[in-house]
DNA sequence: AACTGGCACTCAGCCGAGAGGAGTGCCAGG
DNA sequence: CCTGGCACTCCTCTCGGCTGAGTGCCAGTT
């Protein structure tokens, strides 16, 4: 076990390289941090953290710099989320007031949070799964073809187009469409599948059919998260991650690119609390050297969706943490009301 | 003028220096290029280029490079578009063809022209303006609130929220969905407001004002070109950028957040064929080191939308034009049939 | 008049050596 | 258990010299 002094002085150590970006020495850590021992007393203590794995020198006589067992250590119990200040609060709050729709919602989070952080910001979109239906429309576009739209309580909509196998009337449609709606408006999706059943029951053998077709289509739309769209800003800030540069800033890139990676990163988070991967705990190869700080958020007491940054191991924790839990807030409220 | 020597010499060195990526000289031109003469005469040659603006030294003694001037003039006289080879026709059919919806084309048809050019490629949705109308409906989620969906040929959807100042019936609603519809189904957003002119005269003075707002949210949406979407992507090829990383990358980047700026980037490119826009032509000042490639694309003869790259200033324009008109004709297509 | 070979000159890039300095580990003493 | 001192390591910076690619110019050739 790590004595009280040797824990101060790792948080001492992250918050000087935090700060220079530089392997802080015994002598400058003494110099900027009262911890009332000399540093040659530092240096043993110094001695034990690398051993314990806490830290590290880059090369034989040069300063310390954490490591991501001592990041995770720091995060887990040596700091805490930093609120935000009130003119911040406010600024957020300005900021996402002004928001027209959904997407207009997501853009300014990721705009927002890259901004408050500078680092790369990740927003998902309100989730399908977890999201109730407001209502389903259908639309005749051509005999024996048929618009499905799908808008959820999040505000979010979906159409897909659905070839029905046979010509499917008018009348048909507007009973398939008021039995429908008065099923699962304001149902849970998961709850929908047992709802609509035998629904196919109720109409002409003729008609059931196309019946059939539609309601599927409507259950790939509900389970089927292919759409699980993802928006990505502030990669501007990637070019401040560090001096060695180019081999550092690629595969970040790379892997961003991916939905299906911003989607795994997210994923990970739990779903209440901040939660914040460090280095190699990320799955991704080209993200070893970055920490991804995210957490879920959603217009009541349930996450309906994740959003989190994306920066350099070597990162302000508590101050990213709180930015982060304060944007999902007040995304949160936003969400809400609408 | 220039003699057509002088503009061999010219043609040799953009080729030398894109592949390269070196200052030119004259002895290694000759060695590379059959041109019939000396190092010597070269260098005459090249000297002359230089006073001309057409070609730059780093430094004296050093090679030269094309300046934004040569590469216009080579762009412009020395060099035609390169169709692409037979498999890499196959490759853009095959890519796009999977597509399900039209997020899902643009989204393919970003990462189709990412890797094909190896640069960032920007993608525009196609645009409200020119499409035509191929649905409205009209949905009452509470007494006084409507909700208006838009479909478009194109296959995007709009939604809208309306609040009516009064109440509105369903059968008032079924009634203006039914008008609204006979009138503007297969018509140009631009030729709509006229036709639904005296449609509020047909109600009852009572729901008049509630139609009205109804009416005019759909104008605000079909004029409005808020939702002038682009899609990015191939960021990560910007590290292939050039040697002198951090300063070159990182306004290109924070230009490329810029939606406004995509879009005005877009915007340039004229209605047909290729437009190229190099280095300093570029409005603005985060793009002036790179070359913007871009084309107009549509289901029909007329462009519905732009696509394009950005790219080093050095970049293989005949490749790279090839590309992006080949990628457009293709989603034309695409588009066309669905 | 246009081209060529030769020649002197320039200058970025690349060592290699040396000085400087921050930081360490260890030890003996308080 | 802490501290001051000391020898040692090794990165970083700088400086000078060398190298080589490339140039501009000139005199000679076709």
């Amino acid at each position: 076990m790590l004595s009280e002094r040797r824990l101060e002085v790792l948080r001492a150590i992250v918050q000087d390289y935090v700060g220079t970006e530089e392997p802080v020495g015994s002598k400058a850590l003494t110099e900027r941090h009262a911890l009332g021992v000399s540093p040659a007393t530092v240096r043993n203590d110094m001695a034990v953290l690398e051993d314990e794995g806490y830290i590290q020198q880059p090369h034989t006589s040069a300063g310390r710099v954490p490591t991501d067992k001592g990041y995770r250590l720091f995060v887990d119990r040596l700091t805490s989320v930093k609120p935000l200040s009130g003119a911040e609060r406010r600024a957020i709050g300005n900021f996402l007031d002004g928001a027209v729709d959904l997407d207009d919602v997501v853009a300014r989070t990721v705009r927002l949070l890259a901004q408050l952080t500078r680092q790369v910001a990740i927003v998902q979109y309100p989730s399908l799964t977890r999201s109730t239906v407001r209502h389903v429309e259908l639309l005749a576009l051509a005999p024996a073809r048929v618009m499905l739209v799908l808008i959820t309580d999040t505000g979010r909509v979906e159409q897909r187009l659905v070839d029905a196998p046979a010509p499917v009337g008018e009348t048909v449609l507007a009973d398939l469409r008021a039995r429908l709606n008065s099923r699962v408006v304001g149902r849970r999706f998961s709850d929908v599948p047992p709802l609509v059943q035998e629904l196919p029951e109720g109409f002409e053998p003729d008609d059931r059919p196309s019946v059939q077709v539609v309601l599927a289509t409507l259950l790939e739309t509900l389970v089927e998260e292919t759409e699980e769209r993802i928006m990505l800003g502030g990669t501007a800030n990637l070019t401040r991650f560090g001096h060695d540069f180019p081999l550092t800033i690629r595969p970040v890139l790379e892997a961003l690119e991916e939905q299906v990676v911003l989607l795994k990163l997210l994923g990970e988070a739990k779903d209440s609390g901040v939660t914040v991967r460090i280095g190699h705990e990320n799955f991704h190869e080209g993200l070893n050297s970055t920490s991804v700080v995210s957490v879920g958020y959603g217009s009541g007491d349930e996450a309906v969706a994740k959003l989190g940054v994306v920066g350099p191991t070597r990162m302000d924790y508590p101050g990213t943490m709180g930015a982060v839990r304060a944007v999902a807030r007040y995304v949160g409220q936003i969400l809400a009301e609408s």
